[in-house]
Order: structure tokens, then sequence, then C-alpha cells
DNA sequence: AATGAATGAGGGTTCATTCAT
DNA sequence: AATGAATGAACCCTCATTCAT
């Protein structure tokens, strides 16, 4: 039950920082709706900044999860990194407020220099760039600067998800996400030239 | 000379937004910075929202001056791309403090309906989107998502000028801003996959 | 048994009030170094103010037993003070945090307004004081104010007090309290002054 | 002006300190009684340690002035104690509140090592040692410790004051403070022992 | 136009105290 | 008797904005 309670804070924060933003959104404001007191946060958290770190934290657990099942799974590089765009994409499409703090809280408390914020969004292009470096030495893709591929790859995942947030109507955003892991890796297998 | 010192405290607030954050800046620091007195900010913005909406509707209005000059030049769509990737890019290593703030600057879209960087930020993504609708229909491109290619550009382009800008290394930076163009519309027209 | 619980937070208190001070000191803090939990200090105090007041109504006790010592002891008044001011001056080299707390914990002496620690600041001067008349009448000492002198004794030990507890070498300490009884003693009764 | 409203802030907070003491007073308190806005205070303060510390200053600047005239003056040791001693009860005489403060605030916001109030009560007893070490030497007063009589001296000013400053009626008050100076003097020097 | 001292609402955080277990 | 999670009033301080000079 005292998980429970950092829960109900970690979540009841991402819709709020998810409408506010991080630094409009006042730690009064959480309490009050997650019906705790002010005080409680902090009995779970040292700081605001804190609950913003935790919550890219879980989400970056998640991702890598889902990069340990995808190196598990026997598949050729390209299906390993549909894999992974498919379930990052559902995940945004279950809770698309998590998606727009993932791509708009990128203002560091920068107090500690390895905060999860950071281990995000430095950490998860690195690894794409690992990914495709191995899968150039083994020739299953032509020669590339993979570090400008590799953020290009999760610059555009970022762009998505972008779009599919600030999009009001549901179904609209559901039909965005369902089709962005394989519109993505289409794009980025195949190119985008007409049939040659 | 009176827009001597807007442009003043405009470029002065580049840099340290882009060094603290737009949140962490405050208006004594810009105007300590300027070398003006706080008082003066206020003389040619309303308030320090504005400032940095007039940061945004200064790039976006660059960004503008370079679709108009694409749409011009008499050239293939993909050529297009590729010189206005180059505008933009060159753009952000002349001033790569301008690149950090178009990044992460993205609080609060929700403030006033229609501020620079809604436009900014969801008005390129729409343009592009336009131009490769625009090009399908000529054949120029295979049939695709025309939105989700749209943000996975902007997006693409948004993650490498995140990753040059969070470099350390100048050369290694300019490096990267200078391959970028080719390397993205490489990406984006042929893709990855080695055999053709 | 009941006893002991409250005398471990009274003398935990002591080492932490000493350390921090009683405003910088938390009742968590108190609790954690004693080993008990913090609901367990209110089973004992009705607040924090009223550790604090325990502290000194502890050393009064032992104080007036002091007194009533050297009333029954059948020697001359100076021998009385001196007997005083030894006892007192061992009580601290035992625990010099006691004595740090009696001559800085003398904030609010007016929330109700017959704390322990009123008694103690403003009793013992006034024990002094009546000391020193009573030895006035049987001439055993010359004519003088003697709430001035009353005090001023009172603070003068405060004064040896401070000195030993703020220094930091034990040796040094310790020697400054041993001396101080009977340096104080003859400084009280026979002056500085070289001729005599 | 601008030094004017410093001063209104450090007397205004005198008065309140004196009241309540230093942690049950809070800055809004300070601001309201002074007529400023909170934030004034933080214009001329960068906190509310240091306006205590700067209550501090001022007064161990005039303790200063006080000894660099008795040094000047031609006098005997033991009229220059007494010189200094009348000045210093003088001083709190025109304003008992700051006698107050001195001697109750020395909690320390133990930050900065070397904080004014340290000076204060580190420096002074250290000074009146300094004084007794070269009376000693010119063979002025008896061998003693001057270190203990030093710090005997100090608290028993200390003691003194404390002894008027809760004194309610305020002619009593004067009285005490008046004599203050020469009775001391008299019990330091010639001791209390009935005439021999 | 320029200044910068004054403002005060509002924010993050603390911590003595309570009370259900 | 003991626990410690929950509470929320209260505090210190910040900083965007104003306005008299």
């Amino acid at each position: 039950m005292k998980q429970d309670k950092k829960e109900l804070i970690r979540v009841t924060a991402i819709d709020i920082f998810a409408r506010l933003g991080f630094f409009n959104t006042t730690t009064d404001k959480i309490a009050q709706e997650a019906g705790v007191a002010v005080g409680t946060i902090y009995n779970y958290f040292r700081s605001k900044d804190e609950i913003l770190e935790y919550i890219f934290l879980v989400e970056l657990q998640k991702r890598k999860e889902f990069y340990e099942q995808a190196i598990t799974l026997n598949m050729s590089f390209t299906d390993r990194v549909r894999h992974l765009l498919r379930k990052h994409f559902d995940e945004i499409a279950k809770k698309p407020e998590v998606g727009q703090i993932l791509v708009r809280e990128r203002q560091f408390p920068n107090k500690n220099d390895l905060t999860a914020i950071t281990k995000y969004l430095d950490g998860i292009p690195k690894l794409l760039g690992t990914m495709l470096h191995q899968a150039q030495e083994t020739g299953e893709i032509r020669p590339c600067d993979t570090r400008i591929v590799g953020a290009s790859l999760f610059g555009a995942v970022q762009g998505i998800v972008s779009l599919a947030v600030f999009e009001d109507d549901d179904s609209v955003r559901s039909c965005i996400l369902e089709n962005a892991a394989d519109e993505l890796a289409d794009l980025f297998f195949d190119g985008l030239v007409a049939t040659r």
C-alpha cells in the first residue's frame, strides 16, 4: 500500500504535467488532484523535480524491457526496430499524456547530471545508434552516419508522438499511433522515392 | 535605434534561455546581461513570455523565407527538401543556441491560442505535409501517410539539432550539422536497406 | 521502564539540541537517533517545547539539590559559593552538551509563563541574590547591589561555560572547567587589583 | 534614501526579534511592521539570517569604536574597562531590545563560520582577555587565568543585561543600567570581601 | 525612452502533531 | 505502549511586473 500511494502521485502528476506543463504545475495542485496532502508527496519524493524524474525513469525502464525482449527474439534488424516502435507507440496510445511529457519536458533541473531524463533523452538515441552500427557491420543496412540516423529515428518518433498527442480527436489519434510504427519503419528502411 | 534595443534583448535572451531554460531565466538576468534596466525590457515586450514568442516568430519568419525561395527555384521535390534542410541546419550552425531553444522550449502551447510557438511547432510539420502531399500527387514519391511522414521529418530534424546542440566539441557539432541535410535527405528518400 | 524511555528521549535530545540548536532539531531526528518512533515521543511529552523544558527542569532540580547540600553544610559564605560553583562546573564537565543548552536555549521565555527555563534563568540569579543579601547582613561581604552582583555571578558562570563548551580541545576544556570554580570565587571575593 | 530603508528594516527587526525571538519572527511580520513589502527586505538582505547578522555587525562596530576610544584616552587599565562598560550599558539603556538580542540570539545559522554573531560572541571576550593580559604584564592586576576572567567579565555583562532587559519597570531598569558599570568594575577590581 | 526600487501573490518545502493500526 | 504514514498550516523566498523619477 506504501507503493500504491507513490504510484497514485506519479499517475496524477502525469495528467497535470501533460495538461499544464511541469513549470506551471504546483505541488498543491498535484496533492489536491491526487486527494492527498502536500506533505504526503514529500514522503515519497524529495522534490517536485524528482516526480518528473521518476516518471521518466519508469518509462525508461519500460523501453529497456522492450529492448531486452527485442534482443532475445530471433529476428532481423528491421523487424527488431519495427517491434520496438510498435511497443513504444502502443504504450503512448494507452496513455497519451505520458507521450506529451516525454516530448515536452526536457527542461532539466540540471542539478545532478545523471538524471533519468538525461538518460532517456541521450540514452535512447545512443542505443538506437548502437543497433544501427551493428546492422551496418552485418551488412543489413547501407553505410551511413549512425549517430545522425539514430538521432533522426528518435526525433521522428518524438515528432509523431507530438502530432498524435496534440490531436484532439481520439479516433484520429489512435489511427496515427496504430500506423506509425509500420509507416516509420517503411520510411526508414525503404525511403520515400517512388518505386524505382 | 529603437529596433536595435529590441534586437539586443532578443539576442541576449536567446543566449540565456539556451543556457538556463526559459523558466530558470529571470528578467533581471536578461536585463543585466543585455546592459539595460529591467524596465526597458517592458518597453519592447509586454511580458517575459512575449520574448520567447518573438524568438520563435523571427525563426518562423526565416523558415518561411527559405520556403518561398525553395518554391521559386525550379527544382525537383527532393532537391527542394534538401535545400530547405540545408538552410535550416546552416542557420543552427551559425547560432546553435537558437536550435536549443527551438527543440526545448515547447512549454505551454495553451496560454494564448495562436502563439508563434504553436505556429512553429504545428505549422512547419503541416507545411512539410503539404509539400509531401503535392509530391505524392505528381508521383514523385510513393504513397504514404503524409501527416506521419511530415511529422517524422520535422521530428528527425529536431532530433539532429538536439544531438548537435548538446555536443560539446565544436568541430564535431559543425560536422554533424554540415552532413545532416544530405544524410537526412538520403535517408528519407532512399531508406536504409542495403540491397536495392 | 516507563521512565527509562523518557530518560532515553531526554538524553538523546540533549545531544541533538547541543549540536544543532533547538529550532534546527526536528522531532523526527530525535526519534530516529533515540531509536523510537516519533509517536512515542508524544507519549512522554506533550510537545517539542516540553522536551526542552524537561531538560531545564532536571538541571534546575540538580542545582537545587546542590543548594540544599550547601545550606546544610556548616561553612562560610565564600566556601558555600565555591562549593556550588564546583558542583556546577563538575556537572558541565561530565556532559558539556548540557552546558551548551543551558547557555544557548533561552528563546521564548514568554510562551507559558512559568516554564522551567524561566525558572532557571530568573530563579538561579535570584537565589544567588538572596545568598548575597544574607552574607551582606552578616557582614561577610561588603555593601553592594546584590541583584547586580547576583546577575553578574550567574552571567560569569554562563560566560565560562560558553568559553569551555565551544572549546574543541577536550583537555583544554577539562582544564578550564576544573579551574573555573576557584578562579571565579577568587575573582568575586578578592577582585583583580594587584596591591592589597 | 537607499540606506534609510535598510536601516528601517534593521530597527524594525530588532523590535520584533526582541519581542518574539528570531525563530518565532516571520519575514512577513517584519515587512508588515516596517511598512514595506516582503520583497523589499530581500532587496537589502539576502536572507532572514542576514538581518540578524547585520544587527550584530552594527553593534560589534560600535563596541570596536568604544574600544578604539578607550585605547586612545590616556587612562589606567581599570578606568579603561570602566569606560567601556559605561559605554556599553549606556547603549543598552538607549535601546534595551538590542540588549535582549545580544544575550539571546546565539543560535547560529551555522552556515558561514565567520558570521558577525560569532565574531561578537567570541571576539569580545578574546579582546577582553588581551586587555587583561597586558594589564597583568604591567603589574596592574594580579596573576590570573585571563581567558577565564575575560569570559567571566563578558558573561557578567551579559548577565546584567539579561537582568535589566527582562525587568518590566522602566525606572528600575534604568537604575540597574546606570549603576551597572561601576558596580561591576568595583566587583572585578576589588572583589566582594568585606574591608580587610 | 530609460531606470531600478518597490511590490506581493504565489511557489516549493518543512515539520510538529495526530491517529488508526 | 509503540508505530510511522498522513496531515496541512506556515514559512522563507522568488521574480514578473509596475511606476515614479
